[in-house]
RNA sequence: CGGGGCGUAGCGCAGUCCGGUAGCGCACCUGCUUUGGGAGCAGGAUGUCGCAGGUUCAAAUCCUGCCGCCCCGACCA
């Protein structure tokens, strides 16, 4: 591609309402713009990795057996009430109507469909197992777009979704999607890790996330430094502790006048107590209704977990009506004793005793009280927010945090769209059974911004090998001057020829414009074509990443430069 | 949806408090000079001042309503 004729407006100011070094480069480099909130056009260059991206994408996906199909972006309302999603999706989901008056949406995902049909085609176990995936432009109405390709309502996103006769048949989907994930995502150079996740409103049992680290990155995330344990830090488990003997304080329930005392600290630096001998009540509606979670002062309740172990909907913490209703006091005073609530606690809480708890009446707090003694707890369960101190769940090792950003996704559905959307077929028995599904999600546009802010310096953008637009970028410093002009044309057609990616920066600029743009827009190798160095017969070749600089004839660069691009190797 | 901010040339911004013919830098066009890290000089073009009402002799500026965008929070495969 001649530079002279491509369309790429790159910019040497920084977009005020960028935030991320990603989203500021990709506009700055001519990549993409915003239609609006949330909404982007790809230019050619931006468009150009995306396909880099999909590609990979796409060969491994083949690799490990699925096959591509295209699915509907307009979908009826109809397969969205029989899984549920319809009411559950709840404002994400574009809904439409037609000029019948008809409704529909647009798919923010595509269980409903590929399962319509799947059901509609596969009958016997003889057509299973089956992976179907596709890319295809999503839609989410994302309450706050943000953070450019990182965050925004229309994306590109690969899907695939496995159907299989029996769990153990689904296990081995899994397993060949997430070693799909992982080939994928070191073809793309990315340095990433999965981590277990929650599987969230899209349902089902177990579940990964492909994080590439950034510390720019949505989310947190925490690793053991002994054993592979990994996971979003809304999953991560705390082991259960062992169960110490309640020490059983003789003390008796005393009720202490704390005026206007609410927060965990007001009541540590009141009654001179430390957080750990104080129980944080909190009241969630799940669903609506009240319920009382129970931990030790020090620690933060994970709501996911909590969600989990409630099996609800929606979860969010009470209304100050509500906590009145449950403990006939105002926020701040509340406790176990007397709510009138289910009741449930942290592990933290086992063999807890002499503890200090709201009492349930404004103004007032209880000490002394022991759990078991004073009140029942429905049950005790893992509802904690893990923290640097809490060894690994798994192996008792030191956990280290970091962040992430969420490039891809896999989960195992097991039946909730089978079962709901009655995706059955017959089983060598005649028997009929209902498949067994999983579904497993990569972001296109977002592995693009990760690559960025994983790689990318002062200068602009340091594309991976793999993902580059252009590997190579030719630059005769002065166009004006025949030889170097024609010598770059020469070294530029004789790559073309082998099929090679080049852009040549035929510009009437000066050097320093072009030198600027070509690390802009971060392409691996640049041939540089000055009058000196060519007296002499010769041209060099900069590295983008390392600043580093070859000087060779200029019959050695095509077979220099066609061995660095095959190898693929990393510079 | 709550809190904060912004909307003036393609981009980044000043001007708004205190009403009086709309400015700066970059980019763009022309010419000359320059030519290995975003050139210099000279000349030039570019605006429904987010939209709609209102006040006023006069509105980018004051008032009312609306729209859009950004940030924080809530929310989120």
């Amino acid at each position: 591609m001649r530079y002279s004729e491509l369309f790429l407006p790159t910019g040497r100011e920084v977009p005020s309402d960028a935030e991320l070094v990603s989203h500021q480069l990709m506009i700055r480099a001519g990549m993409m713009r915003k239609l609006t909130s949330g909404i982007y056009s790809y230019l050619p260059l931006g468009y150009r990795v995306i396909r880099k991206v999909e590609q990979i994408v796409r060969e491994e996906m083949n690799r490990a057996g699925a096959q591509e199909v295209f699915l509907p972006m307009v979908q009826p309302a109809e397969l969205w009430q029989e899984s549920g999603r319809w009411i559950h999706y709840g404002k994400e989901l574009l809904r439409l109507r037609d000029r019948h008056d008809r409704e529909y949406c647009l798919g923010p995902t595509h269980e409903e469909v590929i399962t319509d049909l799947v059901r509609n085609e596969i009958k016997t176990y003889r057509q299973l197992p089956r992976n179907l995936y596709q890319i295809q432009t999503k839609f989410r109405d994302e309450i706050r777009p943000r953070f450019g390709v990182m965050r925004c309502r229309e994306f590109g996103m690969k899907d695939a979704y496995s159907f299989d006769p029996d769990e153990a048949g689904a296990e081995v989907s899994y397993r060949k999607m997430f070693d799909a994930y992982n080939r994928i995502f070191t073809r793309c150079g990315l340095n990433f890790r999965p981590v277990e996740a929650d599987s969230g409103s899209i349902g089902g049992s177990y579940s990964h996330e492909f994080m590439v680290m950034a510390d720019s990155g949505e989310d947190a995330i925490c690793f053991c430094n002994a054993c592979q344990y990994a996971a979003n830090l809304e999953k991560a488990e705390l082991a259960k502790p062992e169960a110490e003997l309640p020490a059983g304080s003789a003390l008796l329930l005393e009720e202490v006048h704390t005026p206007g005392v609410q927060t965990i600290e007001e009541v540590c630096g009141y009654l001179h107590v430390r957080p750990e001998e104080v129980v944080k009540t909190l009241i969630f509606a799940a669903d609506g209704e009240p319920v009382a979670v129970l931990i030790r002062g020090d620690r933060e309740v994970n709501e996911v977990k909590v969600r989990n172990y409630l099996g609800c909907d929606a979860l969010e913490l009470a209304s100050d009506d509500m906590i009145f209703k449950v403990t006939r006091s105002p926020r701040g005073f509340a406790g176990a004793i007397g709510i009138k609530a289910r009741i449930i606690a942290d592990y933290s809480l086992i063999g807890a005793s002499a503890v200090v708890m709201g009492a349930n009446r404004e103004d007032y707090h209880l000490s002394h009280v022991n759990p078991g003694r004073d009140f029942k707890v429905e049950n005790y369960a893992d509802l904690c927010v893990i923290r640097r101190s809490d060894p690994c769940p798994r192996c008792g090792g030191k956990i280290s945090f970091a962040r992430g950003i969420e490039v891809g996704h896999v989960f195992k559905l097991g039946t909730k769209y089978s079962k709901a959307m009655k995706a059955l077929y017959l089983d060598r028995n005649g028997r009929e059974q209902t498949m067994v599904m999983g579904c497993y999600g990569i972001g296109i546009g977002r592995t693009v911004a990760a690559a960025i802010e994983q790689n990318h310096d002062a200068d602009g953008i340091v594309w991976p090998l793999p993902l580059a637009p252009y590997p190579v970028i030719i630059t005769p410093v002065n166009v004006n001057e025949k030889p170097l002009l024609e010598t770059a044309e020469k070294i530029y057609l004789s790559l073309v020829e082998k099929g090679v990616d080049v852009l040549l920066d035929d510009r009437d600029e000066r050097a320093g414009v072009k030198f600027k743009d070509a690390d802009l827009i971060g392409i691996p190798f640049r041939v540089t074509i000055g009058p000196k160095k060519l007296s002499e017969g010769k041209v060099e070749i900069r590295y983008r990443r390392s600043g580093e600089v070859k000087t060779l004839t200029v019959s050695e660069v095509e077979a220099f430069l066609m061995e660095r691009i095959s190898e693929k190797c990393e510079v």
